[in-house]
DNA sequence: GTATAAATTGCAACATATTCGCAATTTCGG
DNA sequence: CCGAAATTGCGAATATGTTGCAATTTATAC
């Protein structure tokens, strides 16, 4: 996957630095916020060059962005991950990761309708989830 | 409309004020950014009251945040608006809303699947609309 | 309409998040 | 290993979002 990263910057024509790779590691496992991402990095860089490094990976598309504001998470893209679309639970703000084969058939079929060329698609899911509507906890606004 | 949106702040404990209605209707007929939203309401709201107002119609449902970034947009929600998509061109940047049936039908499928309680769901596809395909434009990254 | 209490606003200070210029360091191809 | 080019870290500058509080506006009861 490392090979890959480089491949992929090389191509584009950057290089694969420390600070790259840390980023790229610091994601490989899970979507991380930007305060998450901070504390993870702790020391191993900058914060200017953590902006940069995730600004770059935007737009090479190694990594996707989802949700907004205090939501806001960063992963790899669907090059590195397996395509998945997301559901946010607004009591316990756990983002869960799913996989939708028919909903992938039916944006298919939307993009071909609309002329559009795809580059990425997400859709979010805004809601509660399964434990939480079973516990009694109320949703306070 | 206006009408709709008085009542709903009423049942809330909200009063419809002018700042609130100024927010309202800027956003009547388009999603704007932040900053399209500060330029349209230059002079007629401070920042801290569009801040405060925006929180407020998230909180209420009455506005719906799509995007992140610089992409990040404000809309009314389903409840003053057909419940539709996003179309993002990255070439042209034009944000094409589209109605989508079909997806909606698998979004139930999934959620009940899930065992989730969706409160609200967005779909963004992103890439290269119809237009600026058959155009030769080159989308330098 | 007018008075009044409660909600809301504008302002200005604050806090946080993001960006920038530039010298010092790292990367990479030969 | 060397040198050119890219990248980084630092600190300063901006931009974005938040807060407390006095002044204003709103809704309601007369």
């Amino acid at each position: 996957m490392r090979e890959r990263l480089k491949i992929q910057l090389k191509l584009a024509g950057y290089s694969l630095t420390g600070p790259r790779q840390a980023v790229f590691a610091a994601m490989a496992d899970q979507a991380l916020s930007m305060s998450e991402l901070q504390a993870k990095l702790q020391g191993s860089l900058d914060r200017a060059s953590l902006y940069r490094t995730l600004l770059l990976f935007d737009r090479l598309q190694i990594i996707q962005i989802v949700g907004q504001g205090k939501n806001r998470r960063f992963e790899l893209s669907d090059h590195y991950n397996v395509h998945h679309h997301h559901l946010n639970c607004t009591r316990c703000g756990r983002v869960e990761t799913i996989e939708a084969p028919a909903i992938e058939r039916e944006i298919a079929v939307l993009v071909r309708k609309y002329g559009f060329a795809p580059a990425s698609h997400q859709l979010e899911l805004t809601g509660v989830c399964r434990e939480c509507s079973q516990s009694s906890t109320i949703d306070s606004f």
